[in-house]
DNA sequence: GTGAAAGCGCTAACAT
DNA sequence: ATGTTAGCGCTTTCAC
């Protein structure tokens, strides 16, 4: 037998209860529903009364407007995605939407059990699925355009130039840090990578180099080194360090792909090379997670205009109610770049403008 | 007009296409279906070319059994949570189950939002509702029983008698630490707290304070101070680090409520007033979040027994759909013992035993 | 403004 | 083993 749960009161059973049709009932329950205001607040008051809820699932077969929004995590072991992951369902909570949580496997050997995760969530017949901090296996990209179910990449975007994304604009912050860093009077600088395959490794990167060469500098040194795969954790920061900083000339100024690598490079070079930050050393990140502002690593770092970012996303999704597709070029978003104590003062406070956009071509 | 998507394909499109009768066709995607193994395969073949995918909302409609749990979380800052809410989603995805994401506001301040978001999941039939990481309002407790949703708190139990909870065994894992902390040659001992509403705090408090008396200490001194608000944040961690050090015998050894506040005290212990942990203070934490062990922190704490919380947490909702109810009485786990460079090494290694429960009168 | 009826995509008795 | 029928709870024509 299946659960027997106490049974719900329906839109029947109110009805009943107030001796209407059920198509009187329901109109209650629609903004511009055809129904006397008098009727109305009848219905409203004996639907408290009877203590009778609207079924979404039954509502959102019918409408085919079910009000879920799929969200795909899948690296929450970075203090950026929960923050972001937090904000991103407050406020769909509080458009009316419904988040259906998907987390995959943060290594790419699990694309099976992405794919079958995917199916699941696509079953429930989300109106879209927002990827966040991930790229998606082909796989599951594909099950998503069979489902006719938009795909959103937020943060990241994928290779696929069908799929929708809003980002962070990675290459002016890693400009933005290069001038900081160079400003700040640094001459031979590093650049720690994470992931590689990830776009925003390879465009804060990308950024930051073309700048390092348009100010005349040499190349800097980088981490990880050709062929070998990088990661956006503490312990890949913490081995760069190790790595860079027992060089013979080792970097005077170091950009970290993100924040959790430069916090662990740091630690590394403080407590293994006894170097003083900012003084012997500076230290960049990239997101501004909260960690990044405490006293113990007090790192200068790119921000990600997070608030816009959902802004948009909120926006986009609310005018797929309406039938208007996303956007086929990305978003991208300017950061901000926040100073603190591991950079010298140089150029504190400088900040990028607040927001812009470039499209595609 | 409202979203116009691609229509998807439906079981009559597959039944018209195999010239089956619907009935068939469902009988071929469940398991103990009386249908001829060639005809499922058939079934499924031409699903496969099709494109055709089951309808989650559909069948939840009539089976009752959505297929949807919902967990609602409060605090993604405290890292413990973002670690958790990961292998949790991950195992009842694996378990076939699809998360629905409920965040409330950390403060109580918004206990209206916090209802109405868990009306907006109710909505969906949740088969239950985990709450992980806070305590409901009565209202949404309220809510939750009104619509018959069985109610599951994670790591927190509230007042309520009648919600089922899986803890870890807070009391014992404060007093293990009192053990540890006075083993490790302590008299003078401190307890930091976090939020005083938090089941947490209190049983970790009491544990550590009931095994203090026994050993005959004197009773620890505590942050906060009595009538004041605790948090458990990083930045609550420093403020009692002030506090209780600053004063004419400051304690030796300190347990803080959870890891994010032993870090925040670790922190000023050193760099505000140069203390030499473990030598001159010893401090520990409880819940063992990633960060504790990084050298940086190298924290001694009490890892919360997480997996098997989940494996009892899985294994009764499996029963659920069996129509067995969740237990009244709390499970209560126990933990380990995690002894790190942040006290002394007396008593290293330290293992609680793997597991109990305690039923209540 | 309200009610009757059809149906969203699927499952679950019933027949056969 | 398969088809027929009746819904799940709700929205949405269409009459009145």
């Amino acid at each position: 037998m299946p659960a027997s749960r106490a049974p719900r009161v329906t839109i029947k059973d109110l009805a009943r209860g107030l001796g209407m049709s059920v198509a009187t009932v329901a109109r209650a329950f629609h903004p511009g529903g055809a129904i006397a205001p008098g009727t109305r607040a009848a219905v409203l008051r004996r639907a408290e009364e009877m203590g009778y809820h609207p079924n979404a699932l039954a509502r959102g077969m019918i409408t085919r407007r079910t009000g879920i929004v799929g969200v795909v995590v899948s690296d929450l072991a970075n203090p950026f995605y929960p923050a972001a992951l937090e904000r991103l369902t407050s406020r769909l909570q509080r458009a009316g939407y419904n988040v259906m949580l998907v987390v995959t496997e943060p290594e790419g050997a699990a694309a099976a059990s992405e794919a079958a995760a995917l199916r699941l969530l696509l079953s429930y017949q989300p109106e879209c699925a927002i990827v966040l901090a991930t790229t998606l296996s082909s796989a599951a990209s594909r099950a998503c355009r069979e489902a006719g179910t938009p795909l959103l990449f937020l943060n990241r975007h994928p290779g696929d130039p069908e799929a929708a994304a809003i980002v962070c604009d990675n290459a002016r912050g890693g400009a933005a840090m290069a001038d900081h860093l160079i400003d700040g009077g640094a001459t031979r600088l590093a650049f720690v990578g994470g992931r590689a395959d990830a776009s925003t490794n390879a465009e804060r990167r990308a950024g930051f180099l073309a700048r390092c060469a348009e100010r005349g500098l040499p190349a800097p040194c980088e981490w990880p080194p050709e062929g070998r795969e990088g990661a956006f954790t503490y312990a890949a920061g913490q081995q760069a360090a190790r790595a860079l900083l027992g060089q013979a000339a080792p970097p005077r100024a170091v950009l970290c792909a993100n924040d959790i690598l430069a916090i662990g490079f740091q630690e590394v070079a403080r407590d293994e090379f006894g170097l003083r930050v900012p003084r012997e050393l500076a230290i960049a990140g990239f997101d501004d997670i909260p960690m990044a502002a405490w006293p113990a690593h007090d790192l200068t770092t790119l921000r990600q205009p997070v608030e816009a970012m959902f802004d948009a996303a909120l926006d986009w999704i609310g005018r797929l109610g309406q039938g208007i597709p996303f956007p086929a070029a990305p978003l991208r978003l300017a950061g901000t770049l926040v100073a603190r104590g591991s950079t010298p003062a140089f150029s504190r406070d400088t900040h990028l403008e607040k927001e812009t956009s470039c499209s595609m071509p």
